[in-house]
RNA sequence: GCUCCCUUCGUCUAGUGGUCAGGACACCGGCCUCUCACGCCGGUAACAGGAGUUCGAUCCUCCUAGGGAGCGCCA
């Protein structure tokens, strides 16, 4: 039988790392067995869902190249099948009509809690007789008796007693079915060999094999991944910083690394940290998932999105990073080339809006000096080598690292100083900041002009700093 | 409250009835060096607790503690 996994998120918010992990993991079984991965969206809750976090999930899925072959399938164009389904359960004596009021209901429930029992629904309309033109609910007449075994490709074998669950409401009073049975008839129609999923929905499961049994049908193998937790243990939130996936995007993290990173995430193959999509398609499987659930680690996360960066093909980085230069308004379509840039400081960013910052000076003059690396570099020793500098770039005639890297050399040897002490006060002059890549390479994208305007500023400062000793 | 699930360095994890309990991130040293970064070398750091099984338990069993999920006319 061919493999078939599904993602089936609810459009009530945005992609988040949790959902697109369990979505990777179903997505990697999918394509690691040569099977079919399906995208459907639980949408029955017409209250809550949302046409912008529809489209939310989409882009984030697109994003992490997370393809689809199926979908996106919305379960609200499917009520009549559902009916149907319903119909058939009721007609088969496996369903019931309920017509409890609510009050009846949370009366029960108190009772139930005040005796210290699990809060459940006492099957008080099993035998009555509600005509079906009155108001009511339909229930799921379930077992009372057995067990009811999981064989959870993460779990191992999980066991529940039948006496333990109730009769659960499968069609509301509007006429919409709900999650429970939803899930049921739709895995089962689309026929989904492995349900991947998030083990929040682990104590639903026997409530959906039942359901299934009921129907004649045999229940698909389960794996239930844990929950995602943020730095601190706690459920990730909005509080632990980005939860959503475009954030990521945003944040300047690569989509490979956002990928890798999570698949790591409970999930591993000896000591290999890089994974490559071939090779998690390769190398994973769903009964390699850790039970526990793993707390998400930024620090992470940004060295391997470095080591993305670091390692990619600086025209593809060079593209990536263009929205976040023009974010600090870097037309980034002008001199010097981008992808050069990107040479220069793909070791030096974690992220590409790091790199964006730290770039910034290649393309425009920079406001202030970092106040540390002036008082340190632009002090008046410092006077005679950068006027020195300025005129032996001045004078030179190619533009180019080697030509630069030597005027360098030159300037130091010939004041008898390290190639620092010279280095270094033009490095600030030029980019403002103690930092930057190698200095023949940083003269020589930030150009002529620019250099020795900004020398020439340097000079006076350094002259500003010196009259006011003075004085 | 009831049912189910989980527990190895701060974090992600490897691991076996006998290991100096391994790797990675982070952190701390050092090297490299025009700065930063990269890279390289080294270091600190863990089997939740208690019983039992066993010649021997991180590993098997039970209990406790702690954490999580579910118990909806949400999904």
């Amino acid at each position: 039988m061919t493999v078939k996994t599904r993602f089936a998120p609810s459009p009530t918010g945005y992609l988040h790392v949790g959902g697109a992990r369990t979505a990777l993991f179903s997505w990697l079984h999918a394509r690691k067995h040569g099977g079919k991965f399906v995208l459907r969206i639980e949408d029955t809750d017409l209250q809550r869902s949302t046409a912008e976090s529809i489209n939310a999930i989409l882009e984030g899925m697109t994003w992490l190249g997370l393809e689809y072959d199926d979908g996106p399938l919305y379960q609200t164009h499917r009520f009549e099948r559902y009916n149907e389904i319903i119909q058939r359960l009721l007609e088969d004596g496996l369903a019931y009509r309920c017509d409890c009021s609510q009050e009846r209901l949370d009366r029960l429930r108190e009772g139930q809690m005040q005796r210290k029992e699990k809060p459940r629904y006492d099957g008080h309309c099993r035998g009555r007789k509600i005509d079906a033109g009155s108001p009511h609910v339909v229930r799921f007449c379930n077992p009372d008796t057995g067990n009811i075994i999981v064989n959870d490709l993460v779990r191992g074998k999980v066991v529940f007693h039948n006496n333990e669950l109730d009769d659960l409401v499968i069609r509301r009073t509007d006429g919409s079915p709900t999650y429970n049975l939803t899930v049921v008839v739709d895995d089962l129609d689309m026929g989904i060999t492995t349900v991947i999923r998030g083990d929040d929905h682990l104590n639903n499961t026997p409530r959906q094999i039942n359901i299934l049994q009921s129907l004649g049908q045999e229940p698909p193998e389960y794996a239930h991944v844990p929950m995602i937790l943020g730095d601190d243990g706690a459920r990730l939130s909005k509080r632990h910083g980005a939860v959503s996936v475009m954030e990521y995007r945003r944040q300047g993290i690569l989509p490979e690394a956002l990928l890798n990173y999570l698949v790591r995430l409970g999930w591993s193959h000896g000591d290999q940290e890089i994974f490559p999509i071939d090779d998690m398609i390769e190398l994973f499987d769903i009964s390699d998932v850790n039970r526990a659930a793993s707390s998400f680690n930024t620090d992470k996360l940004l060295w391997l999105n470095q080591h993305y960066i670091k390692n990619d093909d600086p025209a593809r980085i060079a593209r990536l990073l263009s929205p976040h230069m023009g974010e600090l308004g870097i037309d980034p379509s002008v001199d010097p080339p981008l992808v050069d840039v990107v040479a220069a400081q793909q070791e030096r960013a974690q992220s590409l809006v790091e790199m964006a910052q730290i770039s910034a000076f290649f393309y425009q003059d920079f406001e202030e000096y970092d106040e540390t690396a002036a008082k340190k570099h632009l002090r008046p020793v410092a006077y005679d080598p950068l006027q020195r500098m300025r005129a032996a770039l001045e004078s030179l005639d190619r533009w180019e690292p080697e030509a630069l890297h030597q005027a360098v050399v030159d300037v130091s040897g010939a004041l008898d100083l390290k190639m620092g002490k010279v280095a270094q006060p033009l490095r600030v002059a030029v980019v403002g900041r103690a930092a930057s890549p190698g200095i023949d390479v940083t003269l020589h994208l930030v150009g002529r002009e620019a250099c020795l305007r900004r020398i020439d500023r340097a000079l006076d400062f350094i002259q500003k700093r010196m009259d006011e000793s003075a004085s």
